[in-house]
DNA sequence: TATCGATCCCGCTCT
DNA sequence: GGGATCGATA
């Protein structure tokens, strides 16, 4: 028997302890939410509920697993059949036994670059934007695309509010928009958006299945809640709206993909969906030591949260998060791979990792950790399953459980020398259209094409374990892969042999082949006891180290240069940071460079220390420079800079420091609030900050218009020093520099 | 007319 | 390092 009361603590226990009945959990970051998910699945189990009527909603397949596992392990026996993953592996799983309307005769999922692909073919068939220079790009009309169907608005007003230099293209985009649709219902593909859609529509039309899946799943868990969108929120409502026994959790602070859709407001609103909600809050962090804690309260402190925590722990000791301020983004590959050793000698090495705000960012880090030796492991950025080769080999089996997948067949159709696109859709409309001649007669001037399809047709006709099919398709790939890829084709078939090995966990070859589309299996990654971890913050997510360290911690990298037009966009970067900084139990390393190299600057360019880097109060770290010899030294801070803020007052560093609800309520300050208080500030040596663009002179052009101030949202007030035709003035705004902003940003002054 | 190769520009996060 | 674009080639 489990002792629940010992073993957990009251907020715990509570949550644990409430199988019936809707219920919100409010977990802080480190607050023992998995532990709760835990004992609650083990509850679960112990009251005698049969482990099929169970639906575990998470975030990633690996963290269902790992809950499940945890629960078996406190259980000391299997649970069975709990039915866990993502809400897009659910939706598929419904959706595969009961297809929507015209794909039953194949339903094939589109990964990211599945979708690129495809959109890329329906923009170039209308010819939109042809020769036309500023019409945006695939992947900027893709990501439009999506951040409409994910926030169900129309794509006129995403343009509006997301970027508005690109309304003039509204026309386009809505046509490039019916016509990728058309072009998914024609060739029998979903998109990951389409999958919810989908399943909505099916619980919702169909209320024999709604009745069936609501007597299926009579309990159900969502966790990271604050990071669903409006049509997850809907399925959790359909699905749980009969029993009510639904418990979501979530923290708000940590909300991070509202990027794509994911919407905060679904977990304030939780209470209102489920009337009778019991609201439970997890506050007492059992993960970091104090010094880190304070550091994260008070990234968080001017932040607009709405469910308030403050978050405790009685974890004690600990010393002081350190920011180094490396002399560039290459010296501090260097100091990240010391420090990495000297922390080595502390902790194990699965127990380290560095954590950036994009994938590319990571790059000197991998080459220094490569040269000393030190086996890494990385997390997020390019996707194992977007490496060419993987793509092809996958796109035989997807041609042989979909033969309308397009893109599948134009794959392997280009792979063909001589064949390219409209060549390949001639074939492609031939062999649909059962035109034997003109297909016969394609084929004959490429043989090696019709290998392929013969292979896929044999394969079509057997019925082969998943694993039995990749390795018929690689044998006959191999010959094209040591072809294509002379120079590391041994890695390649590494890759592909690790394949087959993923493939041989599964007995149904379009559930593989789902998974795979929905969820990079990194095989690489699945063994990571002695490797140190690289990972995006965003990859990040729901897992913790002993040490972290952050690195380009600079304007424009973190936060993104992306996030800097609007202010719940740089809202969403903070709490990005918060979720960095809350991954350390005991060592958290901030590292700031003081330039970037950068190659159209052809060289280093100087950078500005992040914002929430510099709104930090000087007592809550010690500070490190990188001396032009080489060497850190650690340096002292006059005593005024430590009182600059109202907000940074310095407060005791033994205090818990909980911030008052009180202040957070009326402290709701945005950015701009923040960036106009710090207006003035300077840099330590007495420099007012600049961007890179200081630096690099600038020939001044004809202006159309006398140039005088005008006002930003977020920098204030600013000089405009320069038109950048066609639609952009570069700006100088006190406190901060140089800036380049699209005019629809700026409020000109007359 | 379609494909292929060289060059330029620009770089986010993910199911 | 990859996508878009443009000019050379079959």
């Amino acid at each position: 028997m489990i002792d629940f009361k010992k073993e957990l603590n009251p907020a715990q226990y509570e949550a644990a302890m409430t199988l019936e009945g809707p219920v919100l959990c409010i977990a802080g970051a480190g607050s023992g939410k998995t532990r709760t998910i835990v004992y609650r699945l083990a509850n679960m189990v112990e009251q005698g509920v049969p482990a099929y009527e169970i639906l575990l909603l998470t975030f990633t397949r690996k963290a269902s697993q790992e809950m499940l596992h945890r629960a078996e392990t406190l259980l000391g026996r299997g649970i069975g059949a709990v039915s866990g993953g993502t809400f897009h592996a659910f939706a598929y799983s419904v959706l595969r036994q009961h297809p929507p309307a015209g794909r039953e005769n194949g339903l094939s999922i589109m990964d990211a670059a599945d979708a690129a692909e495809a959109l890329k073919y329906c923009k170039d068939l209308l010819g939109a934007g042809k020769g036309d220079k500023s019409f945006p790009k695939t992947a900027t009309v893709m990501g439009m695309l999506s951040k409409s169907r994910n926030k169900e608005r129309d794509i006129g007003d995403i343009l509006q509010r997301e970027a508005f230099h690109l309304a003039a293209y509204r026309n386009d985009i809505e046509a490039i928009a019916q016509s990728y649709a058309a072009y998914k219902q024609e060739h029998g593909l979903l998109d990951y958006d389409d999958l919810l859609f989908e399943l909505e529509h099916l619980l919702s039309t169909r209320a024999d299945l709604l009745e069936f899946y609501r007597q299926r799943f009579r309990y159900i868990m969502v966790d990271e809640y604050q990071d669903t969108n409006l049509v997850q929120s809907r399925l959790v409502q359909l699905l749980a709206g009969g029993h009510r026994n639904v418990m979501a959790v979530g923290d708000d602070a940590q909300s991070i993909y509202a990027f794509r859709g994911a919407n905060v407001q679904n977990i304030l609103q939780f209470p209102n969906m489920f009337p009778g909600t019991k609201l439970i809050k997890l506050e007492e962090n059992y993960r970091s030591v104090q010094p880190v804690l304070n550091l994260t309260n008070a990234i968080l402190e001017d932040a607009p949260a709405a469910f308030h925590k403050s978050l405790f722990t009685s974890r004690t000791g600990g010393s002081l998060p350190q920011l180094v301020k490396p002399l560039s983004d290459l010296t501090q590959a260097n100091l990240v791979v010391n420090k990495i050793a000297e922390l080595r000698s502390l902790y194990q090495p699965g127990e380290i990792a560095v954590l950036f705000r994009a994938g590319y960012q990571s790059y000197h880090v991998e080459m220094q950790l490569g040269k000393a030796g030190i086996p890494f492991r990385k997390y997020g950025g390019l996707k194992y399953s977007d490496a060419a080769h993987v793509k092809d080999v996958m796109s035989y089996v997807r041609l042989m459980l979909n033969p309308l997948d397009l893109p599948a067949f134009q794959r392997l159709a280009a792979n063909v020398k001589g064949i390219g696109p409209k060549t390949g859709l001639k074939i492609y409309e031939a062999s649909r259209m059962q035109n034997v001649a003109e297909l016969d007669k394609a084929l004959k001037k490429y043989p090696n094409f019709r290998k392929d399809l013969e292979l896929v047709d044999t394969l079509r006709r057997q019925r082969l374990q998943p694993a039995e099919v990749l390795e018929e398709v690689l044998e006959h790939y191999r010959p094209r892969l040591m072809a294509l890829y002379p120079d590391d084709y041994p890695r390649r078939e590494h890759g592909l042999d690790q394949l087959v090995q993923i493939a041989a966990t599964y007995r149904e070859l379009d559930l593989f082949v789902s998974d795979l589309s929905l969820e990079d299996p990194n095989p690489e990654a699945a063994q990571a006891e002695n490797h140190i971890t690289l990972s995006t913050v965003h990859s990040a997510k729901g897992l913790e180290w002993d040490a972290v360290l952050i690195i380009d911690l600079v304007e424009e990298r973190f936060p993104s240069k992306q996030a800097l037009q609007k202010a719940e966009d740089l809202e969403e970067e903070r709490r990005l940071m918060y979720v960095a900084c809350t991954r350390a139990r005991e060592y958290l390393g901030l590292f700031v460079p003081s330039s970037i190299y950068s190659r159209g600057g052809g060289g280093n360019e100087p950078a500005s220390p992040s914002p929430f880097v510099r709104d930090l109060p000087v007592h809550l770290y010690e500070e490190w420079k990188e001396n032009y010899t080489g060497g850190l030294a650690r340096r002292e801070y006059p005593q005024q800079r430590t009182m600059r803020l109202g907000s940074c007052a310095p407060q005791a560093p033994d205090a818990a420091m909980p911030a008052s609800a009180a202040t957070a309520m009326q402290k709701r300050s945005t950015f701009a609030d923040a960036a106009s208080a710090s207006g003035m500030q300077t840099d330590e040596d007495g420099i007012p900050f600049a961007t890179a663009d200081d630096c690099i002179p600038k020939p001044a052009s004809p202006s159309p218009r006398r140039l005088g101030f005008c006002t930003h949202k977020i920098f204030g007030r600013g000089k405009l020093v320069q038109h950048v035709p066609p639609d952009k003035y570069r700006v100088n705004f006190p406190g901060f520099g140089l800036k380049v902003i699209m005019e629809a940003y700026l409020q000109m002054e007359d």
